[in-house]
DNA sequence: TTGTAGGCGTTATCAG
DNA sequence: CTGATAACGCCTACAA
């Protein structure tokens, strides 16, 4: 590969020249600059990357911390940054906590190895460790979940209002217990949506409706058929885990129940396939693509100086009734 | 930050030695070494990314580029790649094309910049130019999509025979004028399946059962309603793009048919939700992830110099028949 | 086994 | 406006 000296040479100026003309600096003649623009033309010449880097004392790059770019949750917030970040000049890198507080450790590690400008990070903990990345001038921006660190900022969604607003419209339409449904009980989202549902009901809560599973042992299904069925007896459902959906669609379906006349429900982050089912299911949807594009924008304006940036930013997710919750 | 330099002081001895006790070379005194990662700890020193790799003249980064990370069947793929790529000491910049040549080059120029290790690629089309990327000695692997490029390697899936697998199981259980949906009539997975059903189907198909639509303008839906209803009057589907199926499910059901008894339907890379529906979906599903861990194993195999590595790497999708395809 | 020193390719400073 | 030159932080001959 060419480097700047050989591009220097063929256009007969220094290397100094070159990067100025290269890099778009006023001070250069436009004649010299096309020359050199024509030489790194043919010869391919392409700026090394990490010797830029080393030289600039910073880097291009956002690292995206998530715990499954396999969540469709994530997914979409992924290309939301990505789309933005590209735009602006930056790399993402991708890395998958799983939830295990080691992993991300480690990932953070490697981000600050390799002197990340930014990270969008949804922590497997409030009390995840940014401080070494902060300290060393990166952007940090928590995603999906809070961090206690102060010097962090912050992308939000209001969760919470969400899910009240969901169970409300349940009982609005004429259901009477209903049922919580969510994965990690230690999990912000589910907590948080958790939260909503009793804020919804008052204090009124039969804590039997409330159950946890976790997608991965199929325990799910059961732990639905459980809550459909005396001395529970749910005829509602809000559920805060996507993956659960299918679970408990097939849990009423055993037990001879009909969606939306029998049971209602609403599920959170499913719009992909949410008309597939009859009736169609009424979803919670968070912005997730503009979460990603907002932390990207956050990001990238503090990286740039700017200083009226908040530092917290909430959403709201979009809330669709349909068949699923509604009597007739 | 502290540099190498910073920890040869601390400890006492030559930068040179700092390096090599740092990166486990053998030829360094254990008392030696010990005293220099307990300088290293003290300071919290990480050794600095660019100018590691600008010495090295190598990253440890590898590139992803699909049309969307969205699409559940690269995030799953996504996944794969860096789950095993992390394992081997890599980490991953994702880039999404959305099928567009320019921001595809856009990417792949930004990835010989950076002097990746390595590039997983879904290329846009099989002409797709990665020879400056294997001039500079990238390994190139091509997922999902063949390149023409000789010096490639590709990690594919037999969509064809799987799509004539899934187009046979219609007609046993039954069927018998079965419509093909797709997406985009011009990609490499489409056309495949496309190809596998007319391998099933004989000389015999009626080309008004063939057809195609675009999940962004909804015509899908009206698509479907025509397949169905005379003079057509499909009775089976084989949909071969994920996000064609609610519509197609919303179709059949609005025409009054019932799935499975009416009309046989199967369709690709929907597992995360095909028992989400009554009955309860067949589905062609490709292995996304083994896929992305299959391209990440390959790279580095050949990074290392394994030379005894496959060019060619030919997964097989999974065939799961379930109610919607069968009559009663 | 350890240290010295040069250079990887850029950019930025400082003279000219 | 242009050119020499000195870092940036690390690794690795080569020498000791």
């Amino acid at each position: 590969m060419p480097t700047i000296g050989d591009v220097a040479a063929r256009a007969n100026v220094s290397t100094a020249t070159v990067s100025r003309a290269l890099n778009g600096k006023s001070t250069v003649d436009p004649e010299l600059a096309k020359r050199v623009r024509a030489a790194a033309e043919e010869l391919g010449y392409r700026p090394h990357g990490p010797a830029r880097n080393l030289r600039r004392k910073t880097t291009d790059t956002l690292t995206l911390v998530v715990t499954d770019i396999g969540d469709p949750f994530f997914a979409s917030l992924a290309r939301g940054l990505e789309d933005t970040a590209r735009d602006r000049g930056y790399s993402i890198v991708l890395c998958d906590t799983d939830d295990d507080p080691a992993k991300e450790r480690s990932y953070l590690d490697v981000a600050l190895q390799e002197r990340v400008a930014g990270v969008a990070i949804a922590p497997t903990s409030a009390t995840t460790d940014v401080g070494k990345l902060l300290d060393h001038g990166a952007i940090v921006v928590a995603i999906d979940r809070p961090l206690d660190e102060p010097r962090s900022d912050r992308v939000l969604v209001d969760t919470r209002a969400a899910a009240a607003k969901a169970t409300t419209q349940l009982l609005d339409a004429g259901y009477r217990r209903i049922g919580f449904l969510g994965c990690r009980a230690d999990g912000y989202p589910d907590q948080q949506r958790l939260a909503g549902y009793r804020d919804a009901l008052g204090q009124a809560v039969d804590e039997r409706l409330v159950r946890h599973a976790c997608p991965r042992d199929d325990a799910a299904h059961d732990v639905v058929k459980e809550l459909l069925a005396p001395p529970v007896s749910a005829d509602g459902l809000l559920i805060a885990s996507p993956q659960l959906v299918p679970d408990a669609l097939s849990a009423i379906s055993e037990r001879g129940l009909s969606l939306g006349a029998d049971v209602g429900v609403v599920a959170f982050d499913i719009a992909a396939w949410a008309t597939a089912v009859r009736p169609a299911l009424s979803v919670v949807s968070q912005p997730a693509y503009e979460i990603g594009a907002a932390a990207a924008r956050h990001i990238v304006a503090r990286l740039v100086g700017e200083t009226d940036t908040p530092k917290h930013i909430e959403l709201s997710p979009e809330f669709v009734v349909r068949g699923s919750s509604l009597r007739e």
